[in-house]
DNA sequence: ATTTTGGGCACT
DNA sequence: GTGCCCAAAATT
């Protein structure tokens, strides 16, 4: 009898054999559609020797019912889903959903309707409906869609379809994408760019594995060199993955794309709409989606025939999936790269200390651009000794700062002010009584947000209007605001410099494409002096007028002591130095700190690099952390206190002694509360060649746990909460 | 995860 | 016997 191992989307079942009918083609990696019980389920057909797993009787099986109209999954895509499984300890049912994850789009082609105003007015005109017509100018969309986007019930938007205010569009799933073209606008490269350009075609063209670092300062067209790689890869009908850290700055990227290419790349993201998602599915799994620019979810797509992966701004932290399953998208990269014998090119001007080791191993090829680009040099970098030059009372900006930024001011020029922290304050509490505000889902304070009135959690997305009064002593007016955000500086930034027009840029208001977009030509045009922002300012921008960067507190992100706090510190600050004279006019930076000496913070001023990776790599050879040893953390996590942490001291109870590997816990961990979940952590840390994986599969996969309690392992991680 | 099954128990 | 609730078992 014809039998079929399936890999099944169901948390409990991973594995389910079946029965091939006999007028059912099938081969491995065929996803089909399987009976369970009374329901219908997703399986992809799965080598039977690579999926452990009891032997059941034929006469048990029941009948596939179909095979879905997708390709099956490739030989390399079903390596990686394995890899991915077993390096990051996760479920392989898991991992494999990421590679599936438009179910809509596995239904097939076919069409489906989306609807748009049809620019009739109202007979009645609401104020839902007014709310509704000004929400969704320009916008089409499911119904469902439409009414998250206009913030209206779906119940609005049905009376506005029957009113004839919107009108239904047939689209087509499967239309095809406009055709990227390699020769579009071929660019005038430097001597150094042509001399990377090159090697990376001949890399394409080989056809091989091949691991690049491409390590150049901000402004030295880093992106113009991989863009040749690009090209030749859309000459040789290879499909290309561009993996970029945040959708905030794909804006900005797709228009210098479309610069070079003439059209815009298939875009994968969380938001993209659920039809986009499917259209765009299909034609990566069809071979017709050429470049595809994507967060790192885009990196488990059934791609049908890759040619090139690019990791730009590779060092960033936010590769690194934090819930779910916890991988690392740089390192998955290149791993895929490996599977599907192709180059992968890691772009950073400040590469992560695992990178610079691989490269300086060997491991990966090491393509420097020194210049930087248009003869642009570097900005000169100072520091504030905060504890010697001290700012006012009850202000955060030194007087050498403002200085400084008073006279970019009076020459026409812009300055940019950085703070890693949104909102007004980080602390609000009460003058009279001293009660903190706190999020009642984590263990965090409530964060005041002044032009919105409202007091945020930064973790869970708790929100509450400032109360006038205390609510622990009932005092009026009694509410004092501590520590520095952005909206704070931007006030004190508003009371020195009253003639200065500024500009805040963080998450809060750069929250769609278009204000995005407004921010950024506004700022190109000279409209805005001062510009006051998160790390969301820290890359990607080229304001030619930007002569002077503040780096308000350098110390904040060496809070916390976790393992890539330097690290993360360094590459922010050299990051939004590399904002200020991008253009014919020098730059200047300064950064204000109460820790001159910190080994970060003298690397930055000397503009040492060699020096802070010296200084990094002896911190991380005596911490055991990567690239000398492993960490990993066990995260235990339930809604009840005391079932999370039994569950976390069974764990710790039954731990494995090895020589190699230290176990530390369990313990509270740093966000004790998060999301309305308590957690208990334990780390391990693993000197050199361990098998780290293997020992904590060996120790939590016969452990059994109550319903309601969560245990997530992360190995290799970048947050400590 | 979801559905089915079965035991224990109150009620008639 | 019947209905109901909840825990345990099964799902290929």
């Amino acid at each position: 009898m014809n039998r079929a191992r399936l890999l099944v989307f169901n948390a409990v079942l991973s594995v389910l054999d079946y029965r091939v009918p006999a007028d059912m083609e099938i081969e491995i990696g065929s996803v089909v559609l399987a009976p369970l019980g009374p329901r219908q389920i997703v399986g992809i057909v799965w080598e039977a020797d690579r999926l452990p797993g009891e032997q059941v009787a034929d006469s048990r099986l029941r009948p596939l019912i179909e095979v879905l109209p997708v390709p099956p999954l490739s030989a390399p895509l079903r390596r990686l889903i394995e890899w991915t499984a077993d390096y990051y300890c996760a479920p392989i049912q898991s991992v494999a959903r990421m590679a599936l994850s438009s179910s809509a789009a596995l239904k097939g082609g076919g069409t489906t309707s989306e609807y748009r105003l049809s620019g009739l007015e109202p007979e009645r005109l609401t104020p839902q409906r007014a709310v509704a017509m000004d929400a969704l100018q320009g916008e089409q969309a499911s119904i469902r869609e439409l009414a998250e986007i206009a913030g209206v019930s779906d119940g609005v938007l049905r009376g506005m379809l029957n009113a004839g205010i919107l009108e239904a569009v047939t689209v087509d799933l499967d239309r095809p994408y406009p055709r990227a073209r390699a020769q579009f606008a071929v660019p005038e490269l430097t001597v150094d760019q042509q001399a990377a350009a090159d090697i990376f075609v001949a890399a394409v063209n080989g056809g091989k594995f091949a691991p690049f670092l491409l390590d150049g300062v901000t402004g030295s067209g880093k992106t113009e060199c991989y863009f040749e790689a690009i090209a030749a890869a859309i000459e040789a009908d290879k499909q290309v993955l561009v993996l970029l850290p945040e959708i905030a700055l794909t804006e900005h990227f797709l228009r210098r794309f479309e610069t070079r290419f003439g059209v815009a790349p298939v875009l994968w993201h969380s938001s993209i709409k659920a039809s986009e998602r499917r259209r765009a599915w299909r034609a990566i799994a069809s071979g017709e989606a050429q470049v595809v620019v994507g967060a790192r979810s885009a990196l488990f797509l059934p791609y049908a025939r890759l040619g090139l992966l690019v990791v730009d701004e590779a060092h960033e932290v936010s590769f690194k999936q934090d819930d779910g399953v916890r991988y690392n998208a740089r390192d998955v990269a290149v791993i895929r790269a490996r599977f599907e014998a192709c180059p992968v090119i890691l772009a950073s001007a400040t590469p992560a200390l695992e990178s610079m080791q691989l490269a300086e191993a060997g491991v990966y090829r090491k393509i420097d651009l020194p210049a930087r680009f248009g003869g642009a040099t570097l900005p000169e970098i100072s520091i504030v000794n905060l504890c010697k030059e001290e700012p006012e009372r009850g202000r955060w900006l030194a007087p050498r700062l403002v200085a400084e930024m008073r006279e970019r001011l009076a020459r026409g020029e812009q300055s940019l002010l950085f703070l890693n922290r949104r909102g007004y304050a980080p602390l609000t509490l009460c003058r009279h009584c001293g009660y903190r505000f706190q999020c009642p889902n984590c263990s965090a304070w409530l964060v005041e947000h002044r032009f919105s009135q409202r007091l945020a959690c930064h973790h869970c997305g708790h929100d509450t209007p400032v109360p006038n009064a205390c609510p622990e002593c009932a005092t009026q007016d009694c509410l004092v605001a501590c520590g520095p955000g952005v909206e704070r500086i931007a006030d004190e930034v508003a009371e020195l410099m009253p003639e200065a027009r500024v500009a805040m840029a963080t998450s809060d208001t750069l929250n769609t494409p278009e204000r995005i977009a407004d921010f950024v030509a506004m700022a190109e045009e000279g409209l805005i002096d001062v510009i006051i922002g998160t790390q969301l300012v820290t890359k990607g921008y080229h304001f030619p007028e930007l002569t002077l960067v503040g780096v308000v507190d350098a110390d904040l992100g060496l809070e916390g002591g976790d393992l890539r706090a330097g690290e993360r510190s360094y590459q922010q600050i050299a990051q939004v130095a590399g904002r200020a004279g991008r253009g014919a006019k020098q730059g200047e930076v300064l950064i204000q700190t109460r820790h001159p000496d910190a080994p970060v913070i003298a690397a930055l001023a000397a503009g040492d690099r060699d020096a802070f990776y010296a200084a990094e790599a002896e911190a991380r050879r005596d911490a055991g952390a990567p690239p000398f040893g492993r960490w990993a953390a066990i995260i235990v996590s339930s809604e009840d206190e005391a079932e999370a942490r039994d569950a976390a001291r069974a764990i710790g109870g039954v731990r494995p002694r090895l020589p190699d590997i230290a176990i530390h816990g369990p313990a509270p961990a740093p966000m004790s509360l998060l999301r309305g979940r308590y957690r208990y952590r334990l780390l391990i840390n693993a000197r050199r060649s361990s098998e780290l994986q293997r020992v904590i599969r060996g120790w939590l996969d016969p452990l059994r746990f109550p319903q309601g309690v969560r245990v997530a392992v992360d190995i290799d991680p970048y947050s400590f909460v």
